[in-house]
DNA sequence: CAGTGGTCTAGACCACAAG
DNA sequence: TTGTGGTCTAGACCACTGG
């Protein structure tokens, strides 16, 4: 009879989650601390803690100092959303990619935007409108509010050829913000731009991204109908 | 004037993503390697790697043995979900939650459902449907098909108290599966359980649990109009 | 083949929070 | 106060993969 090694974190990890799915530790329960488990394991406390860390990453085990780690109450499930460039994303599932500007102004924001932009009141912004295609079809419309001050280069950008969401991720990347999911019904505007019928539901991204607490862009997708966003858990 | 310091990886991790933004290392670029950043930084090795591990983890960065690290061309957004507990995620919003049981009948599961939990034609399953609500309002609609083979203990309980969802979290947890998520439009069925007009444009989250292989569960959530679900990258 | 990231180790110190 | 996880270090070996 030979001792299985766990001599890696993969191991030790795979080793933590089949004691939870059997049932050996239960929901809230302790576990035994790192130092234990390196002995038991037969290899350093690095390695534990980094199996550890992972899973607690992945919302199985909660760490806490001096109180140690337990097995989630609620196994939170945390999916990883991959939220690609949109041309990007139409060419990787092999369709082609067309664009095209519908409307560019300049004009302030409405309360919604301004506020979820924390903008001064009557703040210029500048306004797009524009659509991506796949395969010449319809496949999700850009409205974009575009904060001037966070990103003078701006004015002088041209959009008809090359969208916004292109132009942002090249010149602004790496920035943080935020995103909302949800689900809405086409009004007439966005019935038109999408050739479905009025009323219909439709998959929406909002997203606003700041930069050192500076609102630069806060932007509405609206995909076509049959949209769907994948992940696994 | 004194050199800062990069003792610790977030400290590391934040001089990077300075670079980065400040254009010292542009997208596509190939950064100095783990060990001559260590020496810069005046840090192990071990330090470096946790810190660019974390940054590629989040999608800024690409790393490939032999070949480097480059600073990602397309800054992949990956944005993570907390998928919590019905009623959980209700409570948690100080609402008072609630639970009715719809239906639960046996039958074969329709040719979608099938293909997805890649089921034996023919296969009995569980169907339940249920509605979970906030403060007495319909809050979101869960049709569930259980594959009985997987679950044989699911045929004696009972769901007319207990929300199916909060049952297999309970008692099949940490499993793994995928998740879509979509918009549609509300049917006759969902329209009056939800007590929201025809057509409406809904939020949808099918998920497919798995458990080494075998089909668990697939439920689709349909949620009342407005909901959102948000995040941060 | 050789350079890079991936990981392990043994030991150490620190930060936090429960009692 | 003291036990726990969080992290750093210096060195080592390995796995992958580009040239």
């Amino acid at each position: 009879m030979t001792q299985p090694v766990f001599n890696n974190w993969q191991a030790v990890q795979e080793e933590v989650v089949r004691r939870i799915h059997g049932r050996v530790w239960n929901q809230g329960d302790l576990i035994p601390n790192e130092a234990d488990l390196a002995k038991e394991f037969g290899c350093a406390r690095a390695t534990v803690n980094r199996a550890l860390q992972s899973l607690a990453d992945s919302g199985l085990l909660d760490r806490k100092r001096k109180a140690g780690t337990r097995v989630a109450m609620f196994p939170v499930r945390k999916a990883t959303l991959e939220i690609p460039v949109i041309r990007k994303e139409i060419t990787d599932k092999g369709h082609t990619y067309g664009y095209a500007q519908i409307s560019r102004k300049r004009a302030a924001a409405p309360p919604p935007i301004a506020v979820k932009m924390a903008l001064q009141r009557g703040t210029k912004m500048l306004h797009l409108v524009c659509i991506h295609t796949a395969d010449l079809k319809p496949y999700v419309v850009e409205e974009r509010w575009i904060n001037p001050d966070a990103v003078p280069a701006i004015e002088s950008v041209d959009f008809s050829q090359l969208s916004p969401n292109e132009w942002l991720v090249k010149n602004i990347p790496y920035s943080a913000g935020d995103i909302t999911f949800s689900a809405i019904s086409a009004d007439k505007h966005v019935a038109d731009l999408l050739q479905c019928r009025i009323g219909e539901g439709l998959f929406v991204i909002d997203r606003t991204t700041r930069r050192d607490a500076q609102a630069i862009t806060s932007v509405r997708l609206v995909f076509a109908p049959g949209y769907q966003m994948n992940t696994t858990l």
